[in-house]
DNA sequence: TTGTAGGCGTTATCAG
DNA sequence: CTGATAACGCCTACAA
């Protein structure tokens, strides 16, 4: 394999003057940069990445950390990801991480960065604990938070207050004013706390002049079984909504099993608007709140390499837009 | 950040002591690798993966190429190597490549290992290409493919024969005759050649002592929209099927919705196997052969890492077992 | 604008 | 068993 002192010999040139080229420096003339550019194509001279990472401090690999209920649409966050990657050609490789429960989640923070040393995290769907924080902060780790948001992290997510609001709305619309929530935690791990789409909720429904009943707010760990027994329970109330937004994927798989065992017809019976695109709800022709998946992590990657770059930007915040994607879940109530 | 001078200083031995401890080397005496391990957890020392990777010429980098097709099931197969990533607790990180279609894959294949230096690469789901095995040969670049195969690499995989034998007795078992196959093409995104399950479809079919009637084999591309299709075909034929083996499960929902569009009821008017494990099909109850993606993955990847160490290692190949999920598309048929 | 020299933190190779 | 020392291939001053 050549080196950049063969590359220099055969241009006739200082090393210094190789690297500068395969930086892209200023500091070069055309006429220089030409015969470095031909001796490495005539060598056919790649730099050894492990070299540069070694030579710059820096370890050029990130690390990834998903809850592991993105199951269904982590292809497309990771496309995103290698979306960014290749934008900027960098060299970056990837640690990536699950974490199945909140025990889980807490080994996982606690490991990050440990082990493995890495220039950065990009963490997806997660609120991050503050012992995190304050450790990233200390070893001066990056991180970047993907759909979950902290005070002193950068991020960027759907709103989803606006998208639950983009639900209600759709519902009202087409005439129902019974419309519940079943709703996951905003810490996907979380066995308590608001809804990650509650506010949002509340907020459209007033807006609609529809009333929030009691019990039509139901906030439920991120489960397929929990989501069932939620809607088991609305569908018992003495008024029952005729609508219902769920949360996320995995809640709407076990609102329709449950509406399925109730005798509840969708969208006859029952409207029903999804969270997410993946096979499952594309399959079953659901109405839903589509999550721009890809864009949302590949902006994630992009900020994070910024902040690699540059670490002492200000922790902004970026909010994409969702989109309502009518299929077959939704219908006018019946009267 | 503490090096490994310091360590060795801090512990009064020379640094390729400290060195020889921190690679589990025999050659230290019991007393030594006390003091020096004390040293590092005083000093906090972990060493720089980075300079580690430069000094053992490696890049502790894996590249993982995958058709996109495989994203239903994606994240499981991460955890498999993640899982063998951990066991081995290697530094290795990962560059992670989709491939959407041929043209795509030959891109990709070409690309390998060029732009980005690694030690090795897993190539799942794709039979690879002829110039491609020639260059990692030439370049030294060990190889490990994922349910796929190619004389000159070691391969882990399924039998997919032995799994469409699995599917082909259990229909005949409960007393199906005319049982057809809508398979994919051995290449994923090949639009002629052998069916992935074919073979192990006419043998189980001989050995059962049922016919396969001409027509009753339909090799397509691994779309739902061309399962659909052949299914529509099957069911429009004089003598229809009363069962089918699906080879894929993205093809298996295209049969789902065929079947509902000619209104033939699953499982009363038609048996399905369907193949793989994910959301979609845990959600509707398909009878499944079920692959075992982690530990398909997490093999795969040991084997690769194997070979990184010794490269010299013949080219061998593993089976691994299926397993039949029975759950709800398969009845007897009607008499 | 260019060349030179020093440094990065390991591993590996030798003598001892 | 152990210690010294030479790679490893690049980046980055600094000097010219």
């Amino acid at each position: 394999m050549a080196t950049i002192f063969d590359v220099a010999r055969e241009a006739g040139v200082g090393i210094g003057t190789v690297s500068r080229v395969l930086n892209g420096s200023p500091l070069v003339s055309e006429a220089t940069r030409q015969r470095v550019e031909d001796a490495i194509t005539r060598l056919r001279y790649r730099p050894s990445s492990v070299a540069r990472a070694f030579g710059r401090r820096r370890t050029e690999r990130l690390e990834v950390l998903v809850p592991h209920f993105v199951e269904p649409f982590f292809f497309e966050l990771l496309m995103g990801i290698e979306d960014a990657l290749a934008d900027a050609d960098s060299e970056y490789s990837l640690h990536i991480r699950a974490m199945t429960d909140a025990a889980d989640r807490d080994r996982v923070l606690g490991e990050c960065c440990r082990k493995n040393n890495v220039d950065g995290v990009l963490v997806l769907w997660t609120p991050p604990t503050e012992g995190f924080v304050k450790r990233l902060e200390r070893d001066r780790v990056p991180a970047v938070l993907v759909n979950a948001s902290h005070p002193s992290l950068p991020s960027v997510a759907v709103d989803h207050d606006r998208s639950a609001a983009q639900a209600v709305e759709y519902c009202a619309r087409i005439g129902h004013r019974r419309i519940a929530l079943v709703d996951r935690f905003i810490d996907p791990f979380g066995q308590s706390g608001a809804g990650a789409c509650q506010a949002g909720y509340r907020a459209a429904m007033s807006v609609a002049g529809a009333p929030v009943v009691a019990g039509y707010e139901r906030v439920v760990p991120l489960t397929a079984e929990s989501a069932a027994e939620a809607v088991t329970h609305l569908l018992e109330m003495p008024e029952p909504p005729t609508a219902i937004l769920v949360g996320s994927d995995v809640q709407a798989i076990g609102a329709l099993q449950a509406a399925r065992a109730r005798g509840r017809q969708v969208p006859r019976d029952l409207s029903l608007v999804a969270y997410n695109e993946n096979s499952v709800s594309r399959y079953l022709g659901l109405t839903t709140i589509r999550v721009p998946l890809r864009v949302l992590a590949r902006q994630g990657l992009q900020l994070l390499l910024q902040r690699v770059q540059e670490p002492n930007l200000a922790a902004s915040v970026t909010y994409l837009d969702t989109e309502l994607v009518v299929r077959g879940t939704c219908a006018p109530p019946r009267a």
